[in-house]
DNA sequence: TCAACAGATTAGAACAATTCTAAAATGAAT
DNA sequence: ATTCATTTTAGAATTGTTCTAATCTGTTGA
């Protein structure tokens, strides 16, 4: 067994517990979509990550791509982030954190979220309390 | 002619010239539109409107509602919200302000602008501009 | 080891929001 | 009035997403 296919099997082994950890059966399906959602932080759409696993040669279903893309957002393995109506997009960076985002090429990118201040929030309507304050920089390409 | 008869005759005179002063022809559904959206701060969707439309009599279709969303929205009469995928937005309030945004209920809530300060925003990505920067604050009944 | 079953996956239908098409209507300019 | 570019429209088409109900699979415990 060579060490790059020892790594590859020592990965899925991880990424089955984490599954496990979530309270999620570890199918097929899941472990190689967790697999392709990989350790960097990347925005993705149902669509896209539907192509990829096709083109991994892991055949899954739109439907299940979709399902397993709510139960991670669910289990805090992901973060659905509402740049534009029209697609759902999908954060692998879960923690505290903004966006630059580019209508003309649709690109996303992250901003630390200890960089950003957010200052003067009025209090809430009477009756609701604030879950999570959502900063979009809508950039232009010059 | 009685006095809210007139006021409605000065208020269209109003609309149509502002509908020419956006370089848009004032025809009868655009007119009637602009009417609905009114003087006071709305947020509103195609669908909303339209219904809305058909309630004051005003037969305009879906696809005239759409058009003319998107073309106030060109010129500035309205401002397009992206708050969760699936369905847009707009906004006749188009000064600088922010918004709460209730996920359970679905309402919108203005933030005065001079209220919320954003600070610590990164220099923009190489070759692109900041265009606007939108805060939503996403709040939860409790 | 394997039977049994709850839970997961799937293809395809259904759905909701939006956009497109191309034909008919209309506002503006002669 | 006539003309013509612009606008409106009904309905079809497209897109992204969810639903359905049949099939499959991971887990459990004999
Ligand atoms: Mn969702
Ligand atoms: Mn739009
Ligand atoms: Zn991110
Ligand atoms: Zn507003």
């Amino acid at each position: 067994m060579r060490k790059s296919s020892k790594r590859k099997t020592m990965r899925l082994l991880d990424t089955i517990e984490r599954l496990r950890a979530a309270g999620l059966r570890p199918t097929r399906q899941r472990a190689a979509l967790a697999g392709l959602l990989g350790s960097e932080h990347r925005h993705i759409s149902a669509e896209s990550l539907h192509r990829e696993a096709a083109k991994a040669g892991v055949p899954v279903s739109l439907a299940t791509v979709y399902n397993t893309l709510h139960q991670f957002t669910e289990a805090g393995l992901l973060r659905e982030v509402a740049i534009s109506a029209g697609r759902s997009y999908f954060d692998t960076n879960t923690g505290d954190h903004q966006h630059f985002y580019c209508e003309e090429s649709g690109e996303l990118v992250d901003i630390p979220g200890n960089a950003i201040v957010v200052d003067g929030i009025p209090g809430p309507p009477k009756g609701t309390a604030i879950d999570r304050v959502d900063v979009v920089v809508r950039i232009r390409r010059n």
